[in-house]
DNA sequence: GTCTATATTTAGATAGAC
DNA sequence: GTCTATCTAAATATAGAC
């Protein structure tokens, strides 16, 4: 707006992105690092900046990390409803649940996860972060169940925020899995095998009003 | 053996089990504490032990995490094994899952797990520990499957692996998410409503001959 | 095997110059 | 808003007494 008397740089960006600066060099630091090894230095290492920035813009590394956690609970919950938003079958889910997957270990964002679900033992704030950037996860998922089945007799048989559970809870011990296994080629072959299971499911559903 | 002579303490076992209370201790550090916060110092807290007993019995910090992954991975190993050697129904391994999960949340082991997880992305050696720790799962899953569908026509059909790969990471995730959640009642929801599943596929998979 | 120092490094956090 | 310098606490690890 006003292009005189601010306390700014006057260069493009270099001022006015440090917090988002600071929070991307925290994702690295706790990817390469691990929250054992993520210290105000190792961040500010990690993104080519000044240590006390940590404490001026967050306070502490506690902080920070709570930004970064949610931040990344944010860019999580707008991939997922982005495309969760229109899966109506089985097999859509299935397929929408890989493509997820590869967008997460191509982002490396299942490795940050991980180390803030560890850090989240010592710290409320961050614990509260983290178990609300999960909540959506659940939640879009059991309205894609309920387009599923919509229609069906299972409609209002099966429990449907049971299985949105259990949906979630499948794919975070996956991805955890996969984080640890160099051996990627299990979860190709676990999509594999629900692919099929998903079209054979969606193929009897429509038919099933006993 | 030998009564005079030895250079360990006269009294019962206070110099003989100094390594187990080591591991005990840097359990309770990593379940209160978490892996950024476990310290030599802070296991000896845990303990009441001296700090620099670590090193002298385990080389490093890291090499009593090790160890203490190592023991928690038999503990499990061993767990598992036992309930899951004489499931052969679908319902019976629901029912087992509940037992080991209500074992692991009394034993506090997931939070262990959690820490130590996190703490394998900075030492090659710990992940390697947890991973091989977590082999037997699949196979023991695995094994039931194929107890569970043997005499049905499933039984070369159903990709087991796949299935066990994704009851084993079911079940991680489900962990996650409990000790993240003060509400343990979704875990006990799912619980149910998977008894219901596991009594209905039992009731449909010997009548299966296509 | 266990303890008391202690050497060295690194951590969080702040004061004050710019 | 960013930097340097610095205080203080805590970390790993070891040497040497017991």
């Amino acid at each position: 707006m006003s292009a005189t008397g601010r306390t700014k740089p006057a260069s493009s960006d270099a001022g006015a992105d440090t917090k988002a600066r600071l929070i991307a060099a925290c994702r690295a630091s706790l990817q390469q690092e691990g929250i054992a090894g993520t210290s105000a230095r190792a961040i500010a290492r990690h993104g080519d900046l000044n240590q006390a920035l940590v404490f001026y813009h967050f306070g502490s590394v506690d902080g920070l990390l709570q930004a970064t956690a949610r931040e990344d609970s944010a860019q999580r919950a707008a991939l997922y409803a982005e495309r969760l938003a229109d899966v109506d079958t089985l097999a859509g889910l299935v397929s929408v649940g890989r493509a997820i997957h590869d967008v997460e270990t191509s982002r490396g964002s299942t490795a940050v996860l991980t180390q803030i679900l560890a850090g989240s033992i010592s710290s409320t704030e961050l614990r509260a972060s983290i178990l609300a950037g999960m909540e959506p996860w659940t939640v879009l998922v059991e309205q894609a169940l309920d387009r599923i089945l919509a229609g069906t007799v299972l409609a209002s048989t099966v429990p449907t925020a049971d299985i949105a559970f259990a949906i979630s809870s499948l794919f975070l011990g996956m991805e955890l899995m996969a984080s640890l296994d160099a051996d990627q080629d299990r979860v190709a072959s676990l999509f594999t095998s629900l692919d099929a299971v998903g079209m054979f499911v969606d193929a009897l559903l429509p038919r099933s009003p006993t």
